[in-house]
DNA sequence: GCATCATGCTAACTGGAGCAAGCATACTGG
DNA sequence: CCAGTATGCTTGCTCCAGTTAGCATGATGC
């Protein structure tokens, strides 16, 4: 069984950052003053007590040097697998409907016109 | 300045759940129900009063039908920059251009609108 | 021996995320 | 004209993320 009182997701990442943290040679005190964050908080972070936010891990992130996705995959707020998920032939409907600029209104514009072009059957 | 307590990135985001949220055809209800979340709350994310937590934010993506990547870079939790060049967000541009059904004439048609709605002023 | 400094950890507190309950308005149908 | 219902919003509360202050241990140097 876990060992810790919070979910084995906490526990993977709190390990991940531990071992970050150790790999880069840092202290708990020099990594929280470098993230900005306090080091007992750090501390309960990397045992698993506490679960971080995202704006944490992203400052964790950035005084670990590692990508914020990676921390967010471990913290379970980005699915692993969607990170890289296409890579292959882009879509245009997906890539209208996953673009962070457009409106939503914007949005059912484009769409509209395009499959006005596709749907000629 | 802005008319929100909260920073403007709060504000876009509220306003983007917001037009995501009528564009489906939904009720502040029905989509605190599908995403699991109280109605008051989300009525507070939506104005831009609270700041959801990553956790959160999953769920009404859900609800959306949105990724969560979407939500997060409007959150501020992820780098828009990072997200379109990592190859895990579809490029519209590339997207259009690439798309094998489509005409020359109707590319340039669709990729104008769209260099409209980018380009902000 | 004892000061001093770094290490990680515990205790007690504060602010705000997120909730249940209820309010105000507008729109139906009888 | 009034009951019923759906809309979004306000109020007041609970709980936990994240803080500051301080503790315990171990390594140095005098």
């Amino acid at each position: 069984m876990s060992r810790n009182p919070l979910n084995d997701l906490g526990e993977s990442l709190g390990d991940y950052v531990r071992e970050q943290r150790t790999a880069a040679k840092l202290s708990l005190r020099q990594l929280s003053e470098l993230a900005g964050v306090s080091n007992p908080y750090l501390s309960q972070i990397e045992r698993g007590l506490k679960r971080p936010s995202a704006e944490i891990l992203q400052q964790l992130a950035k005084g670990l040097e590692v990508s914020a996705e990676s921390l967010y995959v471990r913290a379970g707020f980005l699915d692993a697998g969607a990170v890289s998920s296409d890579s292959g032939v882009p879509d245009v409907r997906r890539a209208i409907a996953e673009d962070p600029v457009l409106t939503a209104r914007q949005k059912k514009t484009l769409l509209d016109i395009y499959e006005s072009y596709v749907e000629v059957a």
